[in-house]
RNA sequence: GGUUCCGUGGCCGAGUGGCUAGGCAGUGCUCUGCAAAAGCAUCUACAUCAGUUCGAAUCUGAUCGGAACCUCCA
């Protein structure tokens, strides 16, 4: 539980940052928009799933019980609302010529494998849509029952006009439904069902070709696209919980939707605090699959893909993305990621050298300072930017103490290691990669015995063998590096 | 057009009224047979214009430029 300085939470329903209080400490409920399982997840997506990774991290460091859920969507996606709505799932799979569920389960194993990568905390619960058809019809008659949705030919819509009346739809995204409609005008032309243009789905009928599609009191068909969080988050988080995040857009129209289903279907508004990621970039461009500006992470670690220059590991790319700020655009870059996987290989160089540190009777360094400014930058929005700043001055720290100019004790030195163990490992969620984990044994040994007749060499002042040695095997990527007194190898791909 | 937001040094990116983060690159130095790596030190800034103030990157207004959302997207 936070004592002396409280969390801060931006909150985009207030658009400010407010102290966070649990609803019911110990407990927290945290709800985030999982993916829709049609294909594979790019970049872009996963930066918002590591933000709310560091998130849960934090929330369970500060001693609170998180559940975390997650949803997969695997059904209701449809393309528009209109008469001819289509599922994005069942369109990918008439594509591939295979059933909707193998589709999603493809994908959803995709997914799984893509997060485990960047060390992504599954969540608590990972509830999926198709699985909680019974609750979402409950929640459509729940709203229909209080009189904010109608029924059209087996559909039924949110009454937005009805709802707009008695509550304020728009409250998350600043939108006026006035305004809205002047902007929409020519959506209104023809004849849909929708008695408002605002309206929006929570079942929709089935069409005669549609594959998944589910019996309900109004007929065949499938629930609407934005119900199934509103009803997944309360079936888990009761109908108000702490926290909903999700990326940016996402905003509107979903999660204002979900608000008013909620509100709708019982009179309690979900979410207390919203949190809301922003984009991934390319050249000041969202990342998005339509643009084709979009990677998958199997060609950022490979390289393989016209806009990256090299091979980047998933490590060097969640340091990347939490280098800044999870509410500004992030900009991707070659010689961003290059600083990036430099600027952790110092980070993590300087733990190993926490980690072997001498200890002096007296210490004339301030850990205590190091670690209060870590907190109070995560405690300031998950402000992981300047946390990392702060680690970096400690490693200017570790590297004086090294270096004899400065002393620690043992205490003190006990203190620092677990904090950079806690913030690093525990928290930001970062691994070390070691870049020769092809390594087995052998090798170990056979490098051993490589390093010893150059060793010898050197000692003998031959220093053409010794050159030798490295450059051929320079030209197998590994890397001969000389110290003092030893030499260390690594293997580089 | 509407809503929300942004423009910081070569690059990335913090910072919301005075104390000028941090990383990468550059430069110098240390170490070293050489190299690499590592370490130390260090230089460049606040889009433009006007205003408020003793004082502004930070507040206000205008201008220019950019983004997201308003249609599925994290």
């Amino acid at each position: 539980m936070p004592e002396s300085n409280p969390l801060y939470i931006y909150n985009s329903l207030s658009r400010k940052k407010e102290v966070f209080e649990a609803l019911n400490p110990p407990f927290v409920g945290m709800y985030v928009c999982g993916p829709t399982v049609y294909s594979d997840v790019h970049l872009g997506n996963v930066r918002s799933f590591l933000t709310f990774d560091v998130v849960y991290r934090y929330l369970t460091y500060l001693g609170y019980n998180v559940r975390y859920v997650r949803n997969i969507t695997d059904v209701g996606h449809l393309l528009d609302d209109r008469d001819e709505g289509d599922d994005k799932i069942e369109k990918r799979a008439r594509l591939e010529k295979i059933e909707p569920m193998e589709i999603v389960q493809k994908y959803t194993n995709g997914f799984h494998n893509t997060v485990n990568q960047f060390n992504l905390i599954p969540p608590s619960i990972e509830p999926t849509a198709t699985g909680h058809i019974i609750e979402q019809i409950e929640m459509v008659q729940r709203i229909i029952k209080n009189g904010y949705a109608y029924e059209v030919n087996g559909s039924v819509y949110f009454n937005v006009k009805k709802y707009d009346e008695e509550h304020n739809y728009g409250e998350l995204s600043g939108r006026k439904l006035d305004e809205l409609l002047n902007q929409t005008r020519d959506e209104l032309e023809g004849g849909h069902e929708k008695r408002f243009f605002a309206d929006f789905a929570i079942w929709k009928k089935a069409a005669k070709d549609t594959i998944m599609k589910w019996d309900s009191p109004w007929g065949i068909g499938v629930p609407g696209w934005h119900l199934e969080c509103s009803v997944m988050s309360t079936k888990y988080l009761g109908q108000a919980f702490d926290i909903h995040g999700g990326g940016m857009d996402l905003k509107f129209p979903h999660h204002e939707c979900e608000i008013a289903q909620s509100i709708g279907a019982d009179g309690v508004s979900p979410v207390k605090y919203w949190m809301h990621g922003n984009m991934l970039t390319v050249n000041g461009t969202k990342m998005s699959k339509s643009l084709g500006n979009s990677f998958l992470p199997e060609e950022l670690i490979s390289g393989d893909h016209p806009l990256l220059e090299k091979g980047y590991t998933p490590m060097t790319v969640r340091f990347f993305f939490l280098q800044a700020n999870y509410k500004s655009t992030v900009d991707f870059s070659n010689e961003a990621l290059q600083a990036a996987e430099k600027g952790l290989n110092r980070l993590m160089t300087a733990i190993d050298t926490l980690m072997q540190l001498t200890t002096s009777e007296q210490s004339n360094v301030d850990v205590d300072a190091i670690i209060k400014a870590s907190k109070e930058s995560m405690n300031d929005d998950f402000n992981t930017p300047t946390t990392i700043a702060h680690l970096f001055d400690g490693v200017k720290l570790i590297n004086s103490i090294n270096d004899n100019k400065n002393t620690i004790n043992d205490a003190d030195l006990k203190i620092l290691q677990n904090h950079y163990n806690t913030f690093v490992f525990d928290i930001l969620g970062l691994t070390k990669e070691n870049s020769s984990s092809s390594n087995d044994e052998l090798s170990d040994e056979l490098m051993g015995l490589i390093i010893d007749l150059r060793n010898q060499s050197k000692e003998n002042k031959d220093w053409s063998t010794a050159d030798l040695i490295r450059d051929e095997l320079k030209k197998l990527n590994i890397s001969i590096k000389d110290t003092k007194d030893s030499s260390t190898w690594d293997y580089e791909k």
